[in-house]
DNA sequence: TATAAAATAATAGTTTTACTATCTTTTGCA
DNA sequence: TGCAAAAGATAGTAAAACTATTATTTTATA
């Protein structure tokens, strides 16, 4: 990023991906795109896979400072919890002639593909290298959240995996998959459906251990027991 | 898999698979490994891609079998659900003489690269092709015992795909990214904390619209409600 | 049973992708 | 002005993805 042609080719790199999706897309489709040769881009970066990564440590590292300026003085830790929630679904408008990366499409590649970045044969090593820390402090932040609210909840971390997974699932399938989720992708409030549910959805789960103990009902106590 | 060939092939590549990863398996390896010519592959299956839907429509299908076959004759629905999370989260013992499929490998399979089936830029005509059909019925499966349970409840599709997705993820996170889950890979019982992990959350969100007309504290129903 | 048609197998390609090597040119800046 | 680092140009290799062609086997039925 400190470099033009380090800016041009991250630029590049995200409207092509949007444009192409992350197979389709080739070093040798971005250089011509660029102007620029593939051979200049593997000085950046040793293959697709890493800038794939890059980007989405991009993304990650952007969500956690979204999160943080706009939970900043806000005492109630459920309060920032639903901005957490507004954050990880809403992207905001952005200034096309200062920004260097475009966040919509980049949002969509995220929704679209980010899990690629995780799910293969070699994630230990890449693990190891450090390239999923953006994504691990993101989701500690958002579980030390949760802790805040309930302090004796037991799956924190897992609930703030689930609920950004959660979020870009259900926008994907409501535009691709609708049979495998209950929201509709023409409704005109849909993102503010999709925080509703996933409002309902992590309140849901962080309250029900409390609401165990105040709703007695033996029947449904059982079903939630083990 | 009416033919010799057919089958040994579907075998071969579950196999290959689990050990290389999606992305370094390729059909002239397969080839090599079954004694056979990468034509012939081709005249099997289009693509890898192809091949890779193929095993993953297989695993779905046997899912939703082993699904009915465990909820035959069981009452009720809440039992039926546990049931169903006992499903996602074990893999039998398998039979290595008559078995084509090895499950326990292809489970891997699944729970690494699964979601790669569907998260790319053609998903829609792969959709359109019927690609995605048993997926969508499995979790059209889930999706209605939820309704069982809880006839007003409003998620019940997305609750059924984060169930399989969540399960999945967990299972993966636990191995590779720890910093993900609140469950430990080491643990002796580990698949009995995942269930128990999974009862806990897809109960807490079924009964949290019910628990929440119970539950009268202001603030706490504050915050689940918009 | 003979034989043509159809299905399947093996062989040998082409094109594209992923990556590397090398050399030349440009550019920032001491 | 000089010079090191960055970038560009060119050309290559190896493997992956896919295809066309020919050979062999199977099957269908006269």
């Amino acid at each position: 990023m400190k470099t033009e042609l380090g800016k041009k080719l991250v630029q590049n790199a995200v409207e092509l991906i949007d444009l192409l999706g992350l197979e389709q897309f080739t070093f040798r489709k971005l250089a011509v795109k660029m102007g620029s040769a593939e051979a200049s881009i593997y000085r950046y970066f040793e293959n697709k896979h890493q800038l794939f990564v890059y980007l989405l440590n991009w993304y990650w590292e952007w969500m956690a400072v979204r999160i943080d300026f706009n939970t900043l003085n806000v005492e109630s830790a459920s309060k920032r919890l639903k901005i957490v929630i507004d954050v990880i679904v809403d992207t905001i408008n952005r200034n096309t002639s200062i920004d260097v990366i475009n966040e919509e499409a980049l949002h969509r590649i995220v929704v679209r593909e980010g899990i690629k970045a995780y799910h293969h044969k070699l994630v230990d090593e890449d693990n190891k290298e450090g390239f999923f820390l953006s994504y691990k402090s993101l989701c500690g932040k958002i579980a030390s959240i949760i802790k805040e609210i309930s302090p004796d909840f037991l799956y924190s971390r897992t609930l703030a995996s689930t609920l950004i997974e959660t979020a870009n699932n259900n926008l994907y399938f409501a535009h691709h998959l609708p049979r495998l989720t209950d929201l509709k992708a023409e409704a005109k409030d849909f993102s503010s459906q999709l925080k509703q549910m996933l409002e309902f959805f992590v309140f849901g789960v962080i309250h029900a251990n409390i609401m165990m103990n105040v709703y007695l009902d033996s029947e449904l106590k059982e079903d939630m027991l083990k």
